[in-house]
DNA sequence: TTGTAAGCGTTATCAT
DNA sequence: ATGATAACGCTTACAA
């Protein structure tokens, strides 16, 4: 037995029980002092003596003997939509991180909206494999969320929200638009349009609603609000219809940096000066920000601190216990050369 | 026993022998039902009754307990150097795909160069938790690479390659130059520049030399080679650069896109309008270079490609076999608005 | 057509 | 200050 398994599986290195009787110890002390069990009490020279044949061997604790009976894994798995997206890849920077902190792996998947890719990944991810999973990016609903806690390991939504659901952090989308907004009032402007995200995308959401009820409080018509979907195509379609619209605008409040790069495509396209003719304000802020052109102005929000939250909120919380955060991060305007006061 | 494992760690459902017992048959028989073992003689109503067990329960089988025994983990590990660069986010794609339809899992890492940051990787990817390790970027030097083979599984370097490497994929960058090269001469440039990646990268140094080798069978002083870093920073200050050299090029190759994208607003900032007064062309087709000012002309590889071809050859070739493999993918001409005839 | 049993490498409890 | 032992959940050669 178990020989056949030697040749088709990895390769299988030096065991603790190699360490143990090389040292001359029980396979328990060296367990123990690989764990650095607080309550053990042993001769220094035996501790040293088990260090260095661990060293000798190169031992290293086999991983998926140690879940099997500690019934913990130390991985996370974190599920984006899109990895091409860098606003993910932030989020994913901070996730790790924290992960790493908590020392424990991140497992990062790319999740479409399918529902068979949903099957995949519950199977993959089935008992065993991970500790938690963190859901960014849309599609949950009522019926996965069921197939979810079914799944067994307590799962976290990262920036998605929604009527009833249980579980999430998201950053402060309202209070973000609204410094987005009042830039543009500073500035002067007062016909302002929206470039939103998808409808479907409960982000996109609470930066439009974020949008009316800033307006609203100044007492400003909301005016023109465009529907995009987060992409550079989305936004230069929207630019058009913001364009063509029959209300003059001089500022637009685009949902994220993908749209606004498209927007200003649009706008180059048209032939309409940015920001001469038009502000155009993100939220958001992506490295390639500032290198489009005109450098775009735009609304920072810590990505990464959401992904290093999230990840701590669940490693540390029950796994029953609702979650509903709203990460209270600073929120930064970076003013560049997208805005400008309106020609008058 | 296990009593206080069930509180700590995470809930453990239900096992093989509970859908056994249910089902009045042995382990054995659910496990090989499971595993669709192709040598299982069974009466077709007792696999009935066992895979309603297994629905009625929502058994999962335990992948710790599973790679325990099997000595396979069906996961394995990528280690990127950055997150948010999108051609990363490709291979990562190509990846995930090849990975998926290996029945295996992808668990990303972010890699930065410092050694700890290795080291740490190395403890975490210890035995028994990947069946083997992909490495996209650089970084890989010979004491590294003896520290990975210590390690146990079996590794690959993604598109990075240097004397004495054994196991790698890359891509051609080396004709990618060619193609890019052609284009400018077949638009009428004689004088070239070229904005390079990083000295310490050697698909940057490929790419150098595709450059050169190219200028050279066309008969072409290779003109003036600036040293970028494959960031917008960079690939602005290197277009500085070559605007200042006292050689008038007037056509610029750039060797990754976030250069390019830096490279165009270095030369807005100076008032060289491309492509009127210069042409610019990169290496590598990302989405965002439809939409930067004016649209990049690129040469288009398939990363995916790439990521997929990584993951099957790791998959599939001995552990200790060589692999030197340049991926004989298709190379497209992207043509958009960054080049043009020189002006006479 | 199905069952038996050994063993994968750890760790926690209890004993010495 | 250290050791013995059982158990975690699964797979597979072999027996029945």
């Amino acid at each position: 037995m178990a020989d056949e398994l030697r040749s088709r599986g990895a390769r299988r290195g030096p065991t603790i029980s190699d360490v143990a009787s090389r040292a001359g110890v029980d396979r328990a002390v060296v367990s123990r002092i690989v764990n650095d069990d607080p309550r053990l009490r042993i001769k220094p020279s035996t501790r040293e003596r088990v260090l260095a044949v661990i060293a000798e061997l190169g031992y290293q604790p086999n991983a998926a003997a140690r879940s099997l009976r500690t019934a913990r894994t130390r991985t996370i798995a974190l599920l984006v939509p899109d990895f091409e997206n860098p606003a993910y890849g932030q989020i994913i920077k901070g996730a790790e991180t924290a992960a790493t902190a908590a020392d424990s792996a991140l497992l990062t998947a790319s999740m479409e909206l399918g529902e068979e890719s949903f099957e995949h990944y519950a199977k993959q991810l089935g008992k065993g494999r991970v500790d938690g999973l963190l859901l960014a990016g849309g599609g949950i609903n009522g019926t996965r969320e069921e197939h979810l806690d079914r799944l067994g390991p307590p799962w976290l939504c990262v920036n998605r929200t929604g009527p009833g659901r249980r579980r999430y952090v998201v950053l402060d989308d309202e209070r973000a638009t609204e410094v987005a907004v009042s830039h543009l009032l500073e500035l002067g402007h007062t016909e302002l349009a929206f470039l939103s995200g998808p409808a479907d995308s409960d982000s996109a959401e609470r930066r439009r609603l974020g949008y009316i009820a800033a307006m609203d409080a100044a007492g400003l018509d909301p005016g023109f609000i465009a529907h995009g979907d987060y992409t550079a195509d989305g936004g230069a379609a929207g630019m058009q219809q913001i364009l063509s619209a029959k209300r003059r605008h001089t500022a637009v409040l685009v949902a994220n940096v993908a749209s606004a790069v498209g927007a200003l495509y649009a706008a180059r396209r048209a032939g309409v000066q940015i920001p001469h003719d038009m502000s155009v304000i993100s939220i958001h802020d992506l490295s390639i920000a500032a290198y489009v052109a005109p450098p775009l102005t735009t609304v920072r929000m810590s990505l990464t601190g959401l992904g290093a939250r999230a990840v701590e909120l669940l490693l540390t919380r029950p796994r029953d216990e609702a979650i509903r955060e709203v990460l209270q991060e600073p929120i930064d305007l970076i003013v560049r050369e997208s805005t400008a006061p309106p020609k008058s």
